[in-house]
DNA sequence: GTCACCCATAAATTCACCTTATAGGATGAG
DNA sequence: CTCATCCTATAAGGTGAATTTATGGGTGAC
């Protein structure tokens, strides 16, 4: 393989103008650099692919085969530039998303407004867990996660774009219901349903004890918020969940946030990519939609 | 359009052995050609490729994409190639042929047999008259020509592959039939139907009688073979044709050739074409197969 | 930490390609 | 026929790109 792009560019020009000068003149070249990589080509096919015949030359039979494989080629490369600028201008690609299983509740909407901007873009999306998010991010299977608290075993970048409350809920006829500034003394007295280890709700709950020098109340271990919110209506407990996830049940009255001093916990959504991957311009745009778009995710509460 | 295929190429290697170092090995190069190379195609596509992952690096969005189109360009350029060893090695080709009308008593049995010899080959076959053929020649629009005389206004190659007697017809129940050694001053008082000023029969029989020191004798023109048998049968007077023209009148016993002295006028069939034209490994086979096989050609005659 | 591995970068060399200059062949006008 | 003109081929020289050698930096395994 040594033909070369410029052999078989120079050759279709020289073939459609049917002359070694002209061809030279509508590429900007001398005419001996036309004869020279016309002659190289022809070493490369191993047979003549003009005929000199006079002033004038005309194709062989090989090089009307030629000529047809080397449009087609060129058609091929033109194809590639084209997807190349499209990607580059963001009109089209693909977009892998990972989120914590809790962002649920609002990356649907954040999704639907991205993709009314960008319709050429295809994305995938993947709920996970804390270990999984983890594992997407180690094996760069994903573009880019939504969750809250990073890791610190990786080089990461995390970039806040939205605030996460921790609430604790309790069924509407609860005994603190309506009550004002209830002390952490009071709740703690109370049974709690809580998210498993490894969540980042329950590493936020623990770290909350702590820097409140509490210990843990009793309390019952679920692995998802819709459990957790189905037990508390159940009346098994309190719940600690994000306040994102309480949007139906509040409007429903199916369950209340209780007024406790020192809630909500205010944790953060993240934006999370590694470092050392690059910005697909389909990423960038994503980030930038997000950091943008970030306050009409929300809906309105009542705390 | 800067894209190389060299560039190509690399990425191509470079992504399915997921390393730079050993696409270099592979491509017998240094690991910072392949580098370059690389690093010039992300600045051509305007994004970058690969990521670098530690160690190791993965395709982007970008470069899946690339690898596609560059696998398709590599294709197809591969195809050309194929494509252009076939036509050197004479599987594959066009072969057009231009003949004297006259040839084409024995025309077919030729092609038959090179046909057979390589059945890829399309040939396209057009008869014309001589000022057809000479056309055909001065624009180039034929590989090779099959005709008696050359003309000398071209620079010509020439090579006769076959005899071509030119002999005297008469019905068969002429009074010359039978004779032997007929004198040419027997057969001048006879009418004569010859070809039109321009064929090249009708050049042999000026030719012949100015060497003879005849004058030309009472003669109608025609314009084909077939038209001066036809007239010999019903009796309008002799003719002179090219033995090759005969096989069935002789075999139906419909005409018979004079036994006159100084006759048959050998002329011959050639092989023309033009010295400027690169054979095409296509017209090489044809010209090689014609001179090989011109002896099974020739039907039996009796004089 | 040390070693091995891999990619990036720098400088020097090699090589491909282009340009200028010139020759040769063909064509068409006088 | 001869000259002028047009087109392509060839040669020599210069420029820039690609490659190589040498080296640096970062990552992961031990």
């Amino acid at each position: 393989m040594h033909i070369t792009l410029k052999q078989l560019q120079i050759f279709r020009t020289v073939a459609e103008l049917q002359s070694y000068t002209q061809a030279a003149r509508q590429l900007y070249l001398t005419q001996p650099a036309v004869s020279m990589q016309i002659k190289q080509l022809e070493e490369e096919v191993g047979m003549p692919v003009f005929d000199r015949i006079g002033k004038k030359i005309q194709l062989t039979d090989a090089g009307r085969e030629l000529l047809q494989h080397a449009r087609n080629i060129h058609i091929q490369l033109e194809e590639a530039q084209q997807s190349m600028e499209e990607l580059r201008g963001i009109k089209r690609g693909r977009l892998h998303l990972t989120m914590a299983s809790t962002a649920n509740y609002f990356t649907p909407r954040l999704l639907a407004g991205f993709c009314r901007e960008y319709p050429d873009i295809q994305i995938s999306l993947s709920v996970a867990n804390r270990a999984g998010l983890l594992q997407a991010l180690e094996q760069n299977t994903t573009d880019m996660v939504i969750m809250g608290e990073p890791p610190t075993t990786m080089p990461l970048a995390a970039e806040i774009f939205m605030e996460n409350p921790l609430v604790i809920v309790a069924p509407p006829g609860h005994r603190l219901a309506g009550k004002k500034n209830i002390t952490l003394k009071e709740v703690a007295r109370e049974h709690f349903i809580i998210r498993e280890i490894g969540s980042g709700t329950r590493a936020a709950v623990e770290r909350f004890l702590s820097t409140h020098d509490l210990e843990r109340p009793q309390s019952i271990e679920m692995n998802s918020s819709e459990a957790i919110k189905q037990a508390v209506q159940a009346g098994l407990g309190l719940g600690v969940v994000s306040m994102h996830t309480l949007e139906m049940e509040l409007t429903l009255k199916r369950l209340i946030v209780l007024n406790v001093e020192d809630f909500p916990i205010m944790r953060h959504w993240r934006l999370v990519y590694r470092k050392d991957r690059h910005f697909s311009p389909v990423s960038q745009a994503f980030h930038d939609y997000v950091l943008e778009h970030t306050s009409e995710l929300l809906p309105s509460f009542t705390t």
